[in-house]
DNA sequence: TTAATTGATACTAATATAGTATCAGATGAG
DNA sequence: CTCATCTGATACTATATTAGTATCAATTAA
């Protein structure tokens, strides 16, 4: 079972440079070569994130993407939401040719009580907060940190 | 962001039958029948659960399927292991090819932390726990409650 | 003997994830 | 003004995972 995809596992990196570089333009090329993201597939990412708002970005030549909304308002249970999907545990509490019985079903009661414990762990860690431990890793040893 | 696969979901669903009737065999066709599981889909499911010694089976005519191990003894993180391989947040932490840097990494922090909530919570949830919430919502309505 | 059953395994289909390619349009630098 | 550098939009391919089907041999109780 993996929680985070490469969409979202990228999402944060990228974030996270923009955040690390608040009021200017990072091109996604030069993004991709920092962070070893693949550049198409990043520039996908970025114009989800724009569709966002978390993002916006400057066409043409010095042009680029640069971060939009707080750090500290940005969640990873946001951004797991934008690319995977709202979380949630089994079928059935969505689809309901599935589970006809909702409101009976056993499983459906410990099934929404992890889904809300999963996503308010999630919602804890914003890009301001790893921005800030990352931030706080490269003091102690400036060379070691790194968000990969 | 699906936690639970069908995978999973089916072989929940087919063990709580099993509790339900500990101590007798159950075919696999009566319970795919019951619980609207492709046959031969659970079929694999219960061999698997064999193997992994939670059930029992005896072939031929009027064999089937039995529970072994106590119902209080399987957890769901226990299923999602089996059926999904191990709870694990992103690639990094198993791969190091892909993170070079696993110490200092700042996501892998937070990661390893939810990664612990999210078994932690699963493993509260056992078959038995389950099967006794079952019989308390059918003594309640014995129509209403269901596992589907 | 035979129908009902599991054991084992191979196969197909559907969906999700990951990654690539292309071309049009904007824009700043020269 | 032109051109290289960018993003916008979108189509495409590849791979992996999930879901489901099919088949045949072996076992066993009636």
């Amino acid at each position: 079972m993996k929680v985070l995809t490469k969409n979202t596992d990228y999402a944060i990196r990228a974030l996270l440079a923009l955040a690390a570089r608040k009021g200017s333009y990072l091109s996604a090329k030069s993004i991709a070569t920092e962070h070893d993201i693949p550049y198409q597939f990043l520039r996908r990412l970025l114009q989800e994130m724009i569709r966002h708002n978390l993002i916006v970005s400057k066409e043409g030549v010095q042009g680029g993407f640069m971060m939009q909304k707080d750090p500290d308002e940005i969640t990873v249970t946001q951004l797991i939401e934008i690319f995977q999907g709202k979380v949630q545990v089994s079928e059935c509490m969505f689809r309901k040719q599935i589970c006809g019985n909702r409101a009976n079903c056993v499983l459906r009661h410990e099934i929404m009580r992890i889904e809300s414990v999963v996503q308010s762990e999630f919602e804890k860690v914003t890009i301001g907060k790893l921005l800030r431990d990352l931030e706080a890793a490269n003091k102690v040893n400036p060379t070691a940190a790194t968000i990969s």
